[in-house]
RNA sequence: GCCCAGGUAGCUCAGUUGGUAGAGCAGCGGACUGAAAAUCCGCGUGUCGGUGGUUCAAAUCCGCCCCUGGGCA
């Protein structure tokens, strides 16, 4: 009898068919899939952040998907304490834990814990924001470097969202953040019976496979899923604004836009964020095991563990 | 067929009085600790439509040809 690993990870690109790989491993492995990715834990973006579908949920255990509304800000310090619990519940259940996503810093979070910072007042942060619409980029970093050289040091001075989140750690703990990142949480994972897959395309076949897949979330329905996202009249800085499709489609249904250069648009948006998962991956992932596609990656774990 | 306006990077275009070309977007590489599908940094990738000529030197001037758009017939 083959031992099963205590949990799975997959990660990739957008659009390289990891949440597939997961659903077989999940049958496969008895398993319970859970969410690794910032966009797909907001509700009411199914269609445009690639949830895997109500068949599948029904099919095999899901967690962590569409769990938070579209008005809210999810982080990684949310999700790591969702996925905690998560994981526990399937390891309770005698179910393996397959994480699917591609957000690399949750990795990352996951398996190397994450700086206890102290939750920042909604006032605190709200200033902080507003300031940085005030204030040009340099100045934001000038601020900055008055308060706390160090970390000032370290980020780039036309970081704003970086120098933001300095300047408003800073301002309510009174403590830099620099010091705060230098003592970390316990990983949730150790790195014992922990399977570690990256599913790494080719870029052409996956850039194809994003275009084709815009067209099949707009033939899906994408548009009327925008238009109900938009009737909540949320404030576009908000994340959930800020998944790929929604500022494209939103601009074509302001009419400002035609809905061809939309999808062009919208499309791009992917296969630049895909670029940039490869150069984390890459960088951060250099230890996982990599495969050129989902299938190669569920035939060589279902193998070796002698299925 | 004739008359205009164009043909310069993958795309849209700039290029002063001739000195072997540069912006935006795309693309490529990189960074990444609570907004990460975010945010930021770096890199021009080119038979200047073709061909012949003038010139020390042509994307720039001249001839011819090809292509595109518009107009007149």
């Amino acid at each position: 009898m083959t031992v099963r690993p205590k949990a799975v990870l997959i990660a990739g690109p957008t659009a390289s068919g990891k949440s597939a790989a997961a659903l077989s491993l999940a049958s496969a492995l008895r398993g319970t899939v859970i969410n690794a990715d910032s966009m797909q834990a907001y509700r009411g973006l199914a269609i445009l952040t690639a949830r895997p579908s109500d068949a599948d949920m029904k099919l095999t255990p899901h967690r962590l998907y569409g769990i938070v509304p579209a008005s809210q800000a999810y982080s990684v310090g949310s999700w790591l304490a969702d996925v905690a619990a998560a994981i526990a519940e399937a390891q309770g259940q005698g179910r393996v834990p397959i994480l699917v996503g591609g957000t690399g810093l949750y990795f990352k979070a996951l398996l190397e814990g994450l700086a206890q910072v102290p939750d920042v007042p909604v006032e605190v942060r709200a200033y902080w924001r507003e300031q940085s619409k005030a204030l040009d980029a340099k100045g934001l970093h000038a601020a900055l470097a008055a308060i706390d050289p160090a970390m000032a040091g370290k980020l780039r001075p036309g970081d704003p969202q970086r120098i933001v989140r300095a300047l408003e750690v800073i301002d309510a703990t009174g403590v830099s953040l620099i010091e705060w990142q230098g003592a970390t949480t316990a990983p949730v994972l150790g790195p014992e019976g922990v399977l570690k897959l990256v599913i790494a395309p080719e870029r052409e076949p996956l850039y194809a496979r994003i275009d084709a897949r815009f067209d099949s979330m707009i033939e899906a329905g994408a548009m009327d899923e925008m238009r109900a996202l938009l009737a909540l009249g949320l404030d576009d800085g908000l994340p959930a604004m800020r998944a790929h499709g929604v500022r494209e489609l939103a601009a074509y249904l302001a009419g400002t836009s035609n809905l061809e250069e939309a999808i062009v648009k919208a499309k791009t948006e992917s296969r630049r964020y895909a670029k940039r998962q490869m150069t984390w991956a890459r960088r951060y992932m250099a230890d996982w095991e990599w495969f050129p596609d989902a299938a190669t990656a569920v035939d060589a774990v279902t193998t070796r563990l002698g299925d």
